[in-house]
DNA sequence: AAACCACACAACCGCATCATT
DNA sequence: AAATGATGCGGTTGTGTGGTT
């Protein structure tokens, strides 16, 4: 026997979030913690199905989200993890903290993706279109049946998935990137530094805990204050401070309203200086 | 000013894998 | 060991918004 399902399909809502809504999930959340989402829409007074909160959670109201657009350093660093991992978001995400996989995905599909194609860069294989379609005849057989796999897709540059020779498929993909990679030299380091660093890829492939979610694999919520989220890529991560400021967005739908009871004075405290600091 | 279009993003759906009984 | 549910992930869709005609 199984377990039990997470939540009844009758009566759960669908559909766009409302404020009341989020702000049931934050308190919740804040309180609690990340825990069981099966039990969070019952305990948190939500008619929405465990599934759903933990994604709008992971996706939206989650304090340590970086909101806007993605930097060009972010976006190349996409780009290059694209070019080694494919469609795995996730694990492309764990790579940029403060942002998801959904967010990533959407950049990708509407923006990444054109800019690719724009330069004549096949978004799929990274590889320019001419040489893309010498090399199709050649491997079609193979294309066939693994195309879908991205991993097939650098494997036909190399069939060995040793990291290594990822080391030929950053070169590569290098010589292809855009030009505005050769304009922004400290992004580029940036973006050198985590691609050339054979264990962080390596725990990519190895299906390590990413290393960016450690923080949220906590039970406890985040803590204002000494909450140190510097990674051991060493770039600079944002505070919960730093990034909290989209709470103060909330305002739109009555932040004062949402009744934080487990922040403390402390954080109370923060947040208010923040918002002095944005009013200026 | 209204209609239409394109874009961006939040949310849903289905599948795969893992965990529990 | 098998059955069943929970969770996570990637693909896709729906909707709101801004720009153009």
């Amino acid at each position: 026997m199984g377990r039990q399902p997470c939540c009844d399909k009758l009566g759960v809502k669908k559909g766009p979030w409302t404020a009341e809504e989020d702000k049931k999930l934050i308190n919740f959340i804040l309180t609690n913690g990340q825990c069981c989402w099966r039990a969070v829409p019952k305990l948190a007074g939500l008619r929405r199905c465990g599934k759903s909160c933990r994604l709008r959670w992971t996706n939206y109201l989650r304090p340590d989200l970086k909101r806007g657009l993605l930097t060009e350093a972010e976006e190349q660093l996409v780009i290059d993890l694209h070019a080694r991992l494919g469609n795995r978001w996730s694990k492309i995400a764990a790579r940029l903290p403060g942002r998801t996989d959904n967010e990533i995905k959407n950049h990708w599909n509407t923006h990444i993706k054109k800019k690719l194609l724009k330069m004549g860069i096949d978004p799929v294989t990274h590889e320019p279109f001419h040489k893309e379609a010498k090399t199709e005849e050649e491997s079609s057989s193979i294309s066939q049946t693994d195309n879908l796999l991205p991993e097939s897709a650098n494997s036909n540059n190399n069939n060995s998935s040793s990291m290594q020779e990822n080391d030929g498929i950053v070169n590569s993909e290098e010589n292809t990137s855009s030009p505005h990679e050769n304009c922004c030299s400290n992004e580029s380091i940036l973006i050198d530094s985590i691609c050339k660093d054979e264990t962080l890829l390596n725990s990519l492939w190895m299906d390590e805990p990413p290393l960016v979610d450690s923080s949220w694999n906590n039970n406890n919520p985040p803590a204002m204050g000494n909450t140190n989220y510097n990674g051991e890529m060493g770039y600079p991560y944002p505070s919960w401070e730093d990034n909290c400021s989209w709470l103060l967005d909330c305002q739109d739908f009555g932040v004062h309203d949402f009744g934080f009871d487990c922040f403390d004075n402390l954080e109370f405290k923060s947040l208010n200086t923040l918002e002095m600091g944005d009013k200026h």
